[in-house]
DNA sequence: CAGGATTGTCACACGCTTATCACCGCCCTG
DNA sequence: CAGGGCGGTGATAAGCGTGTGACAATCCTG
């Protein structure tokens, strides 16, 4: 179990990283909004500690930020760091996607005992809904980012590639526009059509059987495009 | 937004209704595990604020049961009234099909904040149920711009022919003049009566089995056309 | 630093969609 | 019966969206 701790003061990250730790938790560190976007991804934590306020470049003024662009992102559990008595963070928080809350400051014992509730509850709802998409013909495992093909092959995706599925995938049948496709691949305002169409045809290339004859990602002339079978 | 709220205890019921009231959502009430299923199948709740600890018969026990069973039926949002410290209840419920939970006693704002939530997120999850019109023998998915047939094949519909469809689709056995039709599918001002001329055929060469002899897609001279079946 | 994987950019061709023109058959009416 | 409105049909060309290939830029890794 990972833990990402987002918190500019030294002595308090310090102080956390330490409880942690002795908790038995692998803790990962980040200083501002940016690192720990970074930091998000690169090391996949299993449940970010957030500290609200954050030094950070202007669109990602603070925790709350942070929050929501990385609940748009995964469903990763979000544990907020608040000082007591700021009650307007705590319900801006949970608005933004936070799991849980913990004031500071905080007995060691029960930030450890608010981590292991928020993983247990993760867990439980992790395990209702399925860690691996599967369309027919089609198991896509979006931790690993591979897939496997109806003849049993393995494809390994590239990041892009992978969330582009994984957007396909989480709304099976129906279709999402160029824009959907972009703000859910790229994140909001990152990327172009043109962006979009080469991804799109890699992507194709390493899932159908016959690219040029698309049996799974198919395109709405105009609109979008659609994950369906045949 | 409809809101059912579960709660046996008369004062605390009536405390949540007037928080979600104020809070702009219509609140029904049950008090025992009985009528809640019993509003939840007539009040189509579009979220249930459910107390774990309820009076009821044998068979259903507590929340869990009626947490269960739900859940079975249909993906309608379930949140979870809980009382602090009994954090297996959490689990519990959770496993049970619970999207979240609130511990009691709770302050109003953290509730609605719980509320939007999950509401949210419901609403991210739903958006994926397609809506698709039926006339007898077609099934026409505007999403995807496509229509099933009596004999079981399937047509892509251009963006313009699929318009059209869904305004005959939408009215029905209803005669709808060139002009209705011609602002309905280009917009405003959009078309000429040759252009639509040209788009009801092909249209039909689409749709109809025998294009020559119309089964759905019907021209009542002088006005325009109507949707009906043979 | 080299080399590969990943990602972004440009140019082009193909195919589909759609608008426009032309023609024909039908019904109605003067 | 001639003529005109109306609707169905065919063919054609313009225009756009999309697929594709090649290449450059960037990131990551040994």
């Amino acid at each position: 179990m990972k833990i990402l701790v987002v918190e500019d003061d030294r002595v308090v990250a310090d102080l956390i990283t330490f409880t942690v730790r002795r908790a038995g938790y692998e803790a990962v560190m980040a200083n501002d909004a940016v690192s720990a976007l970074r930091r998000w991804q690169e090391d996949q934590p299993d449940l970010i500690l957030l500290d609200i306020n954050l030094p950070g470049t202007p669109e990602l003024k603070d925790g709350f930020a942070i929050c929501r662009y990385i609940r748009r992102e995964s469903d990763l559990p979000i544990l907020l760091l608040t000082v007591r008595g700021e009650e307007d963070d705590i319900v801006n928080g949970l608005e933004a996607g936070a799991d849980d809350y913990v004031l500071k400051p905080f007995s060691p014992r029960q930030l450890v005992a608010r981590i292991q509730a928020v993983l247990r509850r993760a867990n439980a709802r992790g395990s209702a809904r399925q860690a691996t998409f599967s369309v027919k013909g089609l198991d896509f495992n979006p931790k690993l980012r591979e897939v496997r093909l109806a003849n049993g092959d393995v494809a390994a995706l590239t990041s892009l590639e992978s969330r582009l599925l994984e957007a396909l995938m989480l709304n099976e049948g129906q279709v999402l526009t160029i824009d959907d496709l972009i703000s859910d691949t790229w994140g909001a305002g990152g990327g172009t059509s043109e962006m979009l169409r080469q991804l799109v045809r890699r992507l194709r290339a390493k899932v159908e059987p016959d690219p040029a004859n698309p049996r799974y990602i198919h395109n709405i002339p105009g609109l979008g495009y659609t994950l369906k079978i045949s």
